[in-house]
DNA sequence: ACATACCTGACTAAAATGGTCAAGTATAGA
DNA sequence: TCTATACTTGACCATTTTAGTCAGGTATGT
């Protein structure tokens, strides 16, 4: 099991973000080059970002994105949402009647997957982007 | 993230197991019968599930596998480990200083990717085979 | 007008995944 | 002893996912 760069990416470029954005709206070139990001592809991110309400943009010269709420609003589960990285732990369909293998009942590990998948979703719930930035007030770039 | 097959498979394949290897070693054909798990892909899992000692084999005919240990000294942090099913959420190197981005110092969210990591495993620790067995003793398929 | 910076969609190299295939070896039972 | 069963090993491969790149736009402050 292992976090993809997407959903790394966009926590680490809103963290960015709250922490500069009171000052003046952020280019992405700046993230960029402050996290080490590709530009192309923080643009993909930031494009989901901003459909899903959590950051605005501001087009033109001077221009960048702004946090659409404050920091102890937006949850990691928010951000993930958006960005489309989900945890999926079981195989089946959960709607579905049917299990993994085809057959009529749910498997045996089923339940445990379903079990991991609460536990891990709570993680994500749990933590707002503001937790973050009380981790880092000393160690500004 | 996701869970893969692979340790999805090798979880079943042991629930499999301990309900039926206290009357015969099971062979991986049944196993695979049962859990519609492809043969090929359950040997290369066991064979890994056997060089952690998780599994003994029985070679010859009316052979196959038996659990190594009792049930509920088997936690899932075992059988992952075993088949390489590692949780991975960082992307730095852990015991390096630097950071993912190649900096000096660890990125804004390494301590967050670090937590989750813990309690992810904090899971597969507390869980175990019997665990498993309880839930599913009123499914015999 | 022009530089900046957002916006959009198509494309792609590389890695991981989830297997398959082939050729064994060991052993129980007829 | 022969043979069927079932473990053992290693190479191979198609597909999917990931992590981007590239090539064009469009809006706007100065
Ligand atoms: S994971 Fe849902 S039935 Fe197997
Ligand atoms: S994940 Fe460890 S430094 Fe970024």
């Amino acid at each position: 099991m292992k976090l993809t760069s997407k959903g790394r990416y966009a926590v680490m470029a809103l963290v960015d973000l709250a922490r500069f954005d009171s000052i003046n709206p952020v280019s992405l070139r700046d993230i960029s080059l402050r996290q080490g990001i590709s530009l192309d592809y923080l643009e993909q991110i930031f494009s989901k970002l901003k459909k899903n309400q959590i950051v605005q943009s501001i087009r033109g010269t001077q221009g960048g994105y702004v946090l659409s709420k404050k920091p102890n609003e937006i949850k990691l589960t928010n951000i993930f949402h958006a960005v489309d990285e989900k945890v999926k732990t079981v195989q089946c369909k959960k709607e579905s009647k049917k299990g993994c293998n085809g057959k009529a009942t749910k498997c045996s590990t089923h339940n445990l997957w379903d079990e991991l998948e609460t536990h891990i979703n709570s993680f994500f719930e749990k933590k707002s982007l503001e937790d973050l930035l009380k981790n880092n007030n000393d160690q500004r770039i």
